[in-house]
DNA sequence: ACGCAACTGACATAAAGCTGTCAGGAGGGT
DNA sequence: ACCCTCCTGACAGCTTTATGTCAGTTGCGT
């Protein structure tokens, strides 16, 4: 198992919102127990809102949600720097819509704030490994929208191949992993896939509705 | 030198839109042959637009600029998703002008649309080397736009420290690292550095002018 | 005072990544 | 034909990173 993974798993772990310990948390894994205080420096130091409390464990601090602002030329700025990495990492729909949206709103513009904006062109050369996975994107977000279900082949991270049909609900950032969550049809229960880790994914013909027990608002992250 | 670090540098070497061989940046850079048609590679699978010619050397291609698209909910998502990424990533102004800018739109939009956005709703948990060197974005920023003055102390790729003082003009997202690029007054030339390896930046009250020879539109990255 | 569990530092070892060397192959130009 | 250069694979050595072990410290609750 990669240190990534094993960090993104951690994280998996805490957000049940419970008490954890160290030992525990590395049984679980598989690590030695040095291992996970390194991890939890790293996720620490990564911006994750996790707390250490000495004789007792760790828990997940409830995030902050900011309350809203004033329009400016500040959003301008981070709408136009958004563009230019969507541009660069997502996939071929997203990277179009970003760039016409990017060159809609320059249109509009007033041509002196245009002045300012252009110190923001950007010449993208992605080293990206960011780019990973990102070619199901697309088909997942259509099905989302679409209410399609899924035909999914999915690489576990032991490396096994799992087929599995899927009603797709919902997709998360984690900073470096993607997660799409559905409710799996051949298990019957929720999942987490993480796309980077999707071989592949066909869209069915076959639609689904909303059944009780099997939305977004049922799926609970503690397993 | 890092890996990263030369990879950043054949595309300032590739940049000048020349004909240049394997063996002469791999004696630049002061490594093997070998190694540079790996970094190659890098590069290549990165989508940096370069291509070697047998007999030849490697140029890079002209970047494909894309036509203008039409208004859709694409363009939302691409908004959306921007965001979520700038909230993470950029300096504490950016992500306050994305959020607030992302909370701006859904308040804006039809419900139903609202409800279609809801499904990229980000927990995001950065694990980010990304945010490394982001502390002083803002600065810059500020400076390029009020045409400010920078006092400048920056690590040079062999550790050593050096003091300046410039006139910002440009940054640049190459996917990997920012750049700033400026006129230096210390040296009397166009410099670019790299904002991660920034020590710090101090705006001086000093203002500057476009003086003929100093502005961006005479800079020549070719050195 | 005691136990618990988060922490820290130091060190040895194992795994992974990077690089150079060598030995070739392949396409284009002369 | 020949030369130039890009390009590929394999392997060995080096460097970096990750991990485990051990030995200790710190803060909190009982």
């Amino acid at each position: 198992m990669r240190r990534t993974d094993r960090l993104f798993e951690i994280i998996q772990i805490l957000r049940d919102g419970g008490l954890h310990r160290a030992q525990d948390i590395a049984d679980r894994l598989e690590v030695s127990v040095r291992t996970v205080y390194r991890d939890m420096d790293t996720l620490v130091a990564s911006g994750v809102p996790v707390e250490g409390e000495r004789g007792l464990g760790y828990m997940v601090r409830e995030q902050i949600t900011l309350p809203p602002v004033n329009l400016t030329s500040e959003e301008l700025e981070a709408l136009n720097l958004g563009m230019a990495i969507v541009a660069e990492a997502a996939d071929p729909d997203l990277r179009n819509a970003a760039l016409s949206l990017a060159e809609k709103i320059d249109a509009v513009l007033p041509t002196q704030t245009v002045a300012e904006a252009d110190a923001w062109k950007f010449a993208i050369y992605p080293f990206a490994d960011a780019a990973r996975g990102f070619s199901h994107m697309a088909t997942l977000r259509a099905a989302i929208k679409a209410r399609q279900k899924l035909s999914l082949q999915y690489r576990r991270i032991d490396g096994t191949l799992t087929q599995r049909i899927i009603r797709p609900l919902h997709m998360e950032y984690w900073g470096r992993v993607w997660t799409l969550t559905a409710w799996c049809d051949t298990r019957a229960a929720f999942r987490v896939f993480r796309v980077d880790l999707i071989e592949d994914a066909t869209a069915l013909p076959e639609l689904f509705v909303d059944e009780p027990g099997k939305t977004l608002a049922d799926f609970d992250p503690c397993n």
